[in-house]
RNA sequence: GCCCGGGUGGCGAAAUUGGUAGACGCAAGAGACUUAAAAUCUCUCGACCUUUGGGUCGUGCCGGUUCGAUUCCGGCCCCGGGCACCA
C-alpha cells in the first residue's frame, strides 16, 4: 500500500524536503479542499449527520484573537467527527447587524453596509487562510433582505398569535444628543458624545412574550445534559421563577408629614387607592415598617404635585442608566411621600417611600420592606430612621441584634400576631391564605425574566414590520409587502444620528387594510432577534420560506461553541426562537443546541499610562519590554520607544479599549496557519480563558518542525513500513515495546481526551509520541514503529493542525486523503505489562515503589509491599492495622 | 449589589474525577554540533534540609471528613465573566 511512497526521490526537492515551509504546504491542502468540494454537503439519509457549529462573528474589521479560537475548536470537532464517519455541516456566516457599523460609518462618513460588506469580505479571506472547513455555499449575513424578511414575516405571524405586544419601557436618555443611548454609551451615567447626564425615559416599544415560554424554558434545562452546569445554572437563575404571595396594601391620604417637608403636601386627600406589591417572603409580612414606590409611581407622581422637594427627588430618581448593574450600585436613597400604607394584617399605618432603587418597569413598581429580615431594606432603615423588627427568629433559639445586621435566614415567627411559632415555611402558606381568604392577596408564581423588548431606535438593523395608521391602529405588514427593505444607500456623517427617523421617504407609507395614510414604524430590531434563528436558516439558506424540509434533517445542531459571555442572553433567546419555530411547524424538535462548549476568552497583559486629565492611554504588548528577576517575575515594563516606565495593568481579556490584542494575521503570515491553531489548543483548555503568551507560539511551530523532521528520518524500506522483516512479521525487542507502549497509551489518552473536548492533551499526547519516536534509530523494528507511530500522530492531529497532517499522510504514502482515514485505536498487544508498578505508602505517606507481576493477586501484591526496606523502617516497632491495595496502583500501610 | 466561574512551580498547564502532585510545553541553566551565531539534539529544573540513602514542607487562606484530599464538606480572601440597548 506504498506506492506513492517509493515513487518518492527525497533529493528532488531537497529544500521542500528539509524544512519546514507551512505558507506552500497550507495554500496546498487549501486548494485541495476547494478543488474536491471537500465540505459541501448535502442530506444524506443513509449516514449519521452531525451538525457543528461556531457563533457567527461580527463583521468588526478582522478576526481577533477569540475568533481564531472559537472557529478552531469548532473546526477540531468537526474534522473529528467527518474522521468518525459522519455526515458533517459546519457553516459560517455573518452577524451583520449592529451599533458599531453606524460609529464606523460616522466616524469615516461611509454607509454602515459598504464598511460591513467590505469587512466580510476581508474577514472571510482571514477564515480561509486558517483553513477552516465550512461549507461556504450556506453563507448568510443577517443584514441581507432575504434573510430578514423572514424575521420580519415570523414577527407578525407572532403578532397575530397575541405573543407580540408594544408598552413603555425606559431607555436611556440623552437629552443634549436627543437620542437614546445604548449602555455600552452611557459611561459614568453621562453621554458618551454629549457628556450630559443621562436620564430614563419611557417611551412605546415591542415586546416579544418570552414568558409565556418561560415554565418551558426552566423545566427543560434539565434536559440539556450536553450544556455545561455551569450554563444551565445561570439560565436557572436568569428565569428566575420564583413562588411568593401578591398583595394589595390600602393607601392612606396623608397622616405625618415627618421629614417630607412642608410646601403644598396639604392637597392630598385620603383615597381609596391601593398598591400592589409581591414578596418571596410573606413569613417576614408582620416585619414590615415601610413600603418603597418607584419615582415613576402614579402615588409618587401624586405626592410630587405642588411639592417642589418631592418633585425634585422624583427628578434625580430618574438620572442615571438603566442597566441592573447601576441600580443596585448606586447609593440608596428614598423620600416620604407623606402618605401611608395599611399593613393588610395588622391596620397599622407604614410610611410610603419614593426610592430610587425600584424601578416602575419592574414588577408592580412597589415593594413592601421588611429591615429586620432584608440587608436592603436594612440599610434603608437605619438611613433614614425608620423601625426595624424582629419578626422571625432562628430556629435553634439563639438570639440576633437585629439593630445591627438583618437576620435574613428562615426561622420561628415571634410578633406576628395570629402567625406566632409558625415556622417560615408554615408561615408561607398560613399568611397565603389568611390574605386569600380576605380578598388582600393570593400566593403567586413570579419570574425573574421579563419581556423580550425588541425595539431598538437605530439605523442599522431589521425594519420592525408594523405600520401605524390613524384609522386602523396598529397594522402588520403582510407577507406579500415584505421584507420591509432598510435603505442601504444613505448619507452617513459626523452628526448623523438616524437616517430612518423623521425620513418621510422611509416612514411615509399606505395602510395595507384601509389604503389610507399611514406611518411605518421605524425602530429596528435587537440584533439577538437575527442572531436567535441563523442556526436554522444555514439548513436551507435558498429557501423561499423562513425554513424547509433541509431544517429537520439537519436540525438541532448537535455541537455548538461560542463565548462563555452568551450563557443567558443569546443562547436563552435562541432557546426561545426555537419553540416559536417550533410552534410556526417550522422544525420538530424542542431544543436547538444538543450540546454545547463555551469557550474561555483569550486574555491578555495591559499596560498603561495615566493621562494629565486622568484618563488612562493603554499600550498594546508589542509597544512594551517586561524586565524580569532571575524567577522570572516582572520587576517593571516599559515603552519601547522611549524606554520610560509603563504602568502594569493586569491581564484582561483582548479588547481594543484595553489596546492588548494581538492580530491574529500577523502570526498566521509568520508562522503559518497551523501554527497558530495548535497554539490555541495546546495552551488552555477550550473552556478556560487563554493567557496569551508569544514564546508559547514559538513552541507550538517548533513542535510542527519536529514532525516534519521525523518524517524525514523515516526510511523508505516497504518491509520495515510494513512491520515485517524480509517476509516475517517483525519481533519487536524491548526498547521498541516500550516505544510501542507509550505510542498506544498516549493514543488512549488522546482518544479519551477528544471525547471529553479536553484538546489541550490531546496535543500533549502527540508531544509524548513524537518524543518516544525521536529516540528510535534505523533498525528495521524501529523503522516499523516509527511508521506506526507517525500514522497515528498524524491521524490525531489532523483536525488541529490539518495542513501539514494532509501534506504529509499523503506524501509519506498512509494514504489518500487523511481524512478519510480510519480513526487510529489502540493496540491492546502493545498495552499489555507484564509486571505493573506499585506504590507503596506507609500511613498515607509514599515510601517506596515496587515492581509486582501483572497477574499478582491483592494478597501476593501486599506481601511484595511489605517486603520492601524502606517499607519495613519506616513501619519501625508500629503494628500493622490495616493494608489498602488499590489495584494496579497504590498499597497503603495503616501502622500505628 | 446579585448570579456564575476560577485560584496548583518563574509561566501556561496535567492529574481518566478520593489513590505517586506538577505529565506536556514555555522560560532558565548545562552540554553536544558549529570558525561563530542561529537552528537542532541531549540533560537538569517546586521549596528547604541532607550523612546523596533519603527526609520535611508544598495545590489561595483557616478548619473538618478519610487509611489517603488539588479532588468531598463548612467558613473566608483575591481575580475574572454576565446583569436584559456591546455582540
Amino acid at each position: 500500500m506504498l506506492p506513492r511512497l517509493l515513487s518518492i526521490d527525497k533529493n528532488s526537492d531537497l529544500n521542500m524536503q528539509k524544512n519546514y515551509a507551512p505558507a506552500r504546504i497550507e495554500s496546498d491542502a487549501q486548494a485541495h479542499w476547494e478543488t474536491q468540494k471537500t465540505f459541501k454537503v448535502t442530506e444524506d439519509a443513509t449516514r449519521e449527520k452531525f451538525y457543528c457549529l461556531s457563533m457567527f462573528p461580527y463583521p468588526s474589521g478582522k478576526l481577533h484573537m477569540g475568533h481564531v479560537r472559537n472557529y478552531t475548536i469548532g473546526d477540531v470537532i468537526a474534522r473529528y467527527q467527518r474522521m468518525l464517519g459522519k455526515n458533517v455541516l459546519q457553516p459560517m456566516g455573518w452577524d451583520a447587524f449592529g451599533l458599531p457599523a453606524e460609529n464606523a460609518a460616522r466616524k469615516n462618513q461611509a454607509a454602515p453596509a459598504a464598511w460591513t460588506y467590505a469587512n466580510i469580505e476581508y474577514m472571510k479571506t482571514q477564515l480561509k487562510r486558517l483553513g477552516f472547513g465550512y461549507d461556504w455555499n450556506r453563507e448568510l449575513a443577517t443584514c441581507q433582505p432575504d434573510y430578514y424578511k423572514w424575521e420580519q414575516w415570523l414577527f407578525t405571524e407572532l403578532y397575530s398569535k397575541g405573543l407580540v405586544y408594544r408598552k413603555n419601557a425606559v431607555v436611556n436618555w440623552d437629552p443634549v444628543d436627543q437620542t437614546v443611548l445604548a449602555n455600552e454609551q452611557v459611561i459614568d451615567g453621562r453621554g458618551w458624545r454629549s457628556g450630559a447626564l443621562v436620564e430614563r425615559r419611557e417611551i412605546p416599544q415591542w415586546f416579544v412574550k418570552i414568558t409565556d415560554y418561560a415554565d418551558e424554558l426552566l423545566d427543560e434545562i434539565d434536559n440539556l445534559e450536553g450544556w455545561p452546569d455551569q450554563v444551565r445554572t445561570m439560565q436557572r437563575n436568569w428565569i428566575g421563577r420564583s413562588f411568593g404571595v401578591q398583595m394589595d396594601f390600602a393607601v392612606q391620604g396623608r397622616t405625618n408629614a415627618a421629614g417630607a417637608g412642608s410646601a403644598g403636601a396639604a392637597g392630598i386627600q385620603d383615597s381609596d387607592e391601593s398598591l400592589t406589591i409581591y414578596t418571596t417572603r410573606p413569613d417576614t409580612l408582620m416585619g414590615v415598617t415601610y413600603v418603597a414606590v418607584a419615582g415613576e409611581h402614579p402615588l409618587a407622581v401624586k405626592a410630587a404635585q405642588g411639592n417642589a422637594e418631592l418633585t425634585a427627588f422624583i427628578e434625580e430618581c430618574r438620572q442615571g442608566g438603566t442597566s441592573e448593574a447601576d441600580l443596585e450600585t448606586i447609593e440608596k436613597k428614598g423620600m416620604p411621600l407623606g402618605i401611608n400604607a395599611i399593613h393588610p394584617v395588622s391596620g397599622e399605618a407604614v410610611p410610603i417611600y419614593a426610592a430610587n432603587f425600584v424601578l416602575m418597569s419592574y414588577g408592580t413598581g412597589a415593594v413592601m420592606a421588611v429591615p429586620g429580615h432584608d440587608e436592603r431594606d436594612h440599610a434603608f432603615a437605619r438611613k433614614y430612621g425608620i423601625p426595624i423588627k424582629q419578626v422571625v427568629h432562628p430556629v435553634d433559639g439563639s438570639t440576633v441584634d437585629i439593630q445591627a445586621a438583618a437576620y435574613i435566614e428562615k426561622g420561628v415567627l415571634k410578633d406576628s400576631g395570629p402567625f406566632n411559632d409558625l415556622t417560615s415555611e408554615a408561615a408561607f402558606d398560613a399568611i397565603a391564605e389568611w390574605l386569600q381568604e380576605r380578598g388582600k392577596g393570593e400566593k403567586t408564581k413570579n419570574y425573574r425574566i421579563r419581556d423580550w423588548g425588541v425595539s431598538r431606535q437605530r439605523y442599522w438593523g431589521t425594519p420592525i414590520p408594523m405600520i401605524h395608521c390613524e384609522q386602523c391602529g396598529t397594522v402588520p405588514v403582510p407577507l406579500a409587502d415584505l421584507p420591509v427593505l432598510l435603505p442601504e444607500d444613505i448619507v452617513y456623517d459626523e452628526d448623523t444620528i438616524n437616517p430612518i427617523k423623521e425620513n418621510p421617504a422611509f416612514s411615509d407609507c399606505v395602510c395595507p387594510d384601509c389604503g389610507g395614510k399611514a406611518q411605518r414604524e421605524t425602530d429596528t430590531f435587537d440584533t439577538f432577534m437575527e442572531s436567535s434563528w441563523y442556526y436554522a436558516r444555514y439548513t436551507c439558506p435558498d429557501a423561499d420560506a423562513m425554513l424547509d424540509e433541509r431544517a429537520k434533517y439537519w436540525l438541532p445542531v448537535d455541537h455548538y461553541v461560542g463565548g462563555i459571555e452568551h450563557a443567558v442572553l443569546h443562547l436563552l433567546y435562541a432557546r426561545f426562537y426555537h419553540r416559536l419555530l417550533r410552534d410556526t411547524g417550522l422544525v420538530e424538535n424542542n431544543e436547538p443546541f444538543t450540546r454545547l462548549l463555551t469557550q474561555g476568552m483569550v486574555v491578555a497583559d495591559t499596560y498603561y499610562r495615566e493621562q494629565a486629565d486622568g484618563s488612562k492611554h493603554w499600550y498594546n504588548p508589542a509597544e512594551v519590554e517586561v524586565e524580569r528577576d532571575e524567577k522570572g517575575r516582572p520587576l517593571q515594563a516599559v515603552l519601547s520607544t522611549d524606554g520610560q516606565p509603563v504602568i502594569i495593568g493586569g491581564i484582561e481579556k483582548m479588547s481594543k479599549s484595553k489596546n492588548n490584542g494581538i492580530d491574529p494575521q500577523s502570526l498566521i503570515d509568520r508562522y503559518g496557519a497551523d501554527t497558530v491553531r495548535l497554539y490555541t489548543m495546546f495552551t488552555s483548555p477550550p473552556d478556560q480563558s487563554l493567557e496569551w503568551n508569544d514564546e508559547g507560539v514559538e513552541g507550538a511551530y517548533r513542535f510542527l518542525k519536529r514532525i516534519w523532521a521525523l518524517a524525514d528520518k523515516m526510511g523508505t524500506d516497504p518491509d520495515a513500513l510494513a512491520g515485517k522483516s524480509g517476509s516475517v512479521p517483525i519481533i519487536f525487542d524491548e526498547r521498541q515495546k516500550t516505544a510501542r507502549r507509550e505510542i498506544h497509551e498516549a493514543l488512549q489518552k488522546a482518544n479519551y481526551d477528544y471525547d471529553r473536548q479536553q484538546f489541550n492533551t490531546v496535543v500533549s499526547a502527540c508531544m509524548t509520541m513524537v518524543n518516544a519516536l525521536y529516540k528510535l534509530g534505523d533498525a528495521v523494528g524501529d523503522q516499523a514503529v516509527l511508521h506506526e507511530g507517525l500514522g497515528i500522530v498524524l491521524r490525531l492531529l489532523g483536525p488541529i493542525a490539518p495542513h501539514i497532517s494532509h501534506h504529509l499522510w499523503s506524501d509519506l504514502g498512509y494514504g489518500d486523503d487523511i481524512l478519510n482515514s480510519a480513526w487510529p485505536v489502540p493496540d491492546e498487544t502493545a498495552l499489555k505489562q507484564e509486571s505493573i508498578q506499585y506504590v507503596v505508602q506507609v500511613n498515607g505517606k509514599v515510601r517506596a515503589k515496587v515492581q509486582a507481576p501483572a497477574e499478582a493477586d491483592k494478597a501476593a501484591v501486599e506481601a511484595i509491599a511489605l517486603a520492601n526496606e524502606n517499607v519495613q523502617r519506616f513501619i519501625g516497632e508500629a503494628q500493622v492495622r490495616k493494608v489498602i491495595v488499590v489495584p494496579n496502583k497504590l498499597v497503603n500501610i495503616v501502622a500505628k
